[in-house]
DNA sequence: ATGTGC
């Protein structure tokens, strides 16, 4: 009987990867099986590659199953010496460490252009308050772990002296209404359309999450995340909404697309990482190629965190208008932790937003200030240098910890109630001086967008610490 | 941000 002939050729054409596996496996079938058939041999390394767990220990087996196992070793990718152009807004206000993050991010082969909004301060990845202009990749941390994280805002016509003279119903709607960490908000499965969506059938991923996403739906996170009741100022009588100029009483929501959004964001980041390893200082920057299927399945994975952030906002904003007895006169909603799609001079890229507001020319927009102080409802002006990007809030001042050790629970009590605004739950880390002076923040940013209203929070609703 | 930890 002829000896067996195995090529390193013939295991590439069933899928081998290149590398020591294929003359490891060679050197095991020759000295094991070399009176048998090739086609039964190379039918052996198939089962092998199909499922190499399964030939974990085996005696001669084991060792090739072991080697495919391994990790395939990605050289990691450069980064360019020069930074691609970019412009940051209210520099004297930021901290050096968030700009030397964006410095690192525009050093990316695939990055075009990038901006820092006025409250930008350092996160993991791209700094907060950053936006970056990619060629064809997206990457799943210039997005952020909250995707579609957003602002909603619902503006009512009635009168906010009742709010005053009615606070303890006000703060029961709250109560009954918003949900916050917790889970299972509808006692039934909620209808929603969201939940027709592709992503939840097509990608395994996103359908193990899609009961969660069920009991979550209308709840808001922790941290920053509020829903609160409050006192809108429209300024603008040429407004888009056709309101009169005058106050009105708001419900303002803070949140995004829960552990849905935080599952696909660490499931994606970490195939980036692993697929297109980078320098230790760009490590969360991995990106995936919009021509691969793994990046085509973030691109509708993300759209649709996106799409569920939203659904969430709907949810809280339908059910206290019920409790209000009261329709809203117009809605405003806006996300600020997504890659969207948008032409930069005359060319189609992948624009990141990572806390930082969409202001196209005339797009609308929120932008929060704290707890004691105003947030403003905006119209895009369209700015090229911002990458039509403006401020997602006032930024923080202090980090969280250093909130916790700096601040103390009296002064915070003394602040709020001299506003005449009452809190539930909250902590220490979202007290009102724990952010930057959101007037400052907007006169950095004049160019960027106008302002069409204001919206003072008078009872705000937190997760409890 | 996250039923919160490589």
């Amino acid at each position: 009987m002829a000896k067996l002939k195995l090529r390193g050729k013939d295991l590439i054409a069933i899928g081998y990867p290149q590398g020591k596996v294929i003359s490891i496996a060679i050197d095991i079938m020759l000295r094991h099986y070399k009176r048998d058939r090739k086609d039964k041999v190379v039918q052996r390394l198939k089962t092998v590659l199909k499922t190499p767990e399964k030939y974990i220990g085996d005696g001669i087996m084991g060792k090739i199953a072991e080697e495919l196992m391994q990790p395939v070793k990605v050289e990691a990718q450069k980064l360019n010496t020069q930074r691609a152009p970019f412009t940051i807004f209210g520099e004297n206000e930021i901290q050096e460490e968030a700009k030397h993050q964006l410095y690192t991010a525009l050093k990316l082969p695939v990055a075009k252009a990038g901006a820092l909004m006025p409250d930008g301060h350092s996160g993991y990845g791209l700094p907060i308050g950053g936006v970056l202009a990619t060629e064809n990749a997206v990457i799943p941390y210039g997005v952020g772990v909250d995707i579609g994280c957003r602002m909603c805002l619902s503006i009512y016509d009635i009168n906010v002296s009742y709010l005053e003279g009615h606070k303890d119903k006000y703060i029961q709607m709250l109560r009954d209404h918003s949900k916050f960490g917790g889970y299972e908000v509808h006692k039934n499965i909620p209808m929603h359309e969201i939940f027709e969506h592709k992503g939840f059938s097509e990608i395994p991923t996103v359908k193990k999450l899609k009961d969660k996403a069920f009991k979550q739906l209308g709840s808001s996170g922790g941290g920053n995340h509020f829903v609160e009741f409050g006192s809108v100022e429209i300024t603008d009588p040429d407004n888009e909404f056709d309101i009169p100029p005058g106050k009105y009483l708001g419900i303002l929501s803070h949140s995004g697309s829960r552990g849905l959004g935080a599952n696909i964001a660490k499931h994606y980041t970490k195939l980036a990482m692993k697929q297109n390893p980078l320098p230790q200082e760009a490590k969360h920057l991995a990106w995936l190629d919009l021509n691969t299927h793994d990046g085509q399945e973030y691109w509708i994975a993300m759209n649709l965190a996106g799409d569920y952030a939203s659904a969430c906002h709907d949810d809280i904003h339908r059910r206290l208008s019920k409790a209000l007895g009261s329709r809203p006169l117009t809605v405003i909603e806006n996300h600020h932790n997504f890659a969207w799609k948008e032409e930069v001079e005359g060319k189609e890229m992948i624009v990141h937003r990572k806390g930082a507001t969409p202001a196209g020319k005339n797009v609308l927009g929120i932008i929060p200030g704290s707890m004691t102080a105003p947030g403003f409802i905006v119209r895009g002006k369209g700015n090229e240098a911002s990458l039509n990007s403006a401020s997602h809030g006032a930024g923080r001042r202090l980090s969280r910890r250093k909130a916790k050790t700096m601040l103390t629970g009296s002064e915070v009590k003394k602040m709020l109630r001299d506003h005449g605004v009452t809190v539930l739950g909250g902590g220490l880390d979202e007290a009102p001086m724990a952010y930057k002076d959101i007037h400052k923040v907007m006169a950095n940013q004049t160019e960027l967008v106008e302002v069409i209203g204001m919206f003072t929070p008078k009872i705000v609703r937190m997760d409890k610490n």
